[in-house]
DNA sequence: CTGAAGTGATACCAATTGGTGTCATATATA
DNA sequence: TATATATGACACCAATTGGTATCACTTCAG
């Protein structure tokens, strides 16, 4: 299901996360630097992230490395499409309304 | 802020109502019947969508009728695409030092 | 006018969520 | 080996959330 995705984006600090993901994978301790709570708040958030399949997780001795996974983001994207094309098609039926009542 | 649009979509409950008003305006009672949910749960999801842009509400006579707003759409697929444009950066610069490394 | 239909608003409740504090575990490093 | 660092895992708490029940208000129809 890809109700743990829409949920992980729900949060403003979670899509604070990813954004800084974007310039560099990070570990728990440098995300929590960049944020006025706990690393047991931020490894929170990671997790919800990770659950969503927004970012993956990758140890690296004793640190784990948290970065951005682009297919995660599929989901929304498609989900998006659907109103788009709906749009769309709605735009062309309108089109072909308009040209049978005045055709050119 | 595009906060209250995002916190829309994270209930699935309320992106199954936006699907179904691609097809076709609904009063509260109209939504109300698609769900085991009584109407003052469904209104509070469309106090939350119609919050989050996302539909708008006219009225008529006694009826309210609930429909979808596409421009609502744009904040989620801004922040999308600024993840596309990041990644599509990426890909180019990959490609540019794979051909500085091994020009053809 | 009277009653039914459609809706809004509020109080209330259980469950979830975002946060903290604390302790345990694993890994570098002196 | 001893110690500091990086993280994971709980238990716990306040606030938010999704839901119900109930009452008030507006509008249509007889």
């Amino acid at each position: 299901m890809s109700q743990t995705t829409f949920r992980a984006l729900g949060d403003p600090t979670r899509r604070a996360i990813l954004t800084m993901l974007a310039d560099q994978d990070m570990t728990i301790g440098d995300v929590s630097d960049q944020f006025d709570m706990t690393r047991a708040a931020v490894k929170k958030h990671l997790t919800v992230l990770e659950a969503g399949h927004l970012i993956t997780v990758r140890a690296q001795g004793r640190e784990r490395y948290n970065a951005l996974n682009p297919d995660g983001f599929a989901p929304i994207r498609d989900w998006l499409s659907f109103f788009d094309h709906f749009w769309d098609d709605r735009l062309a039926n309108l089109k072909d309304v308009l040209e049978k009542e005045d055709p050119s």
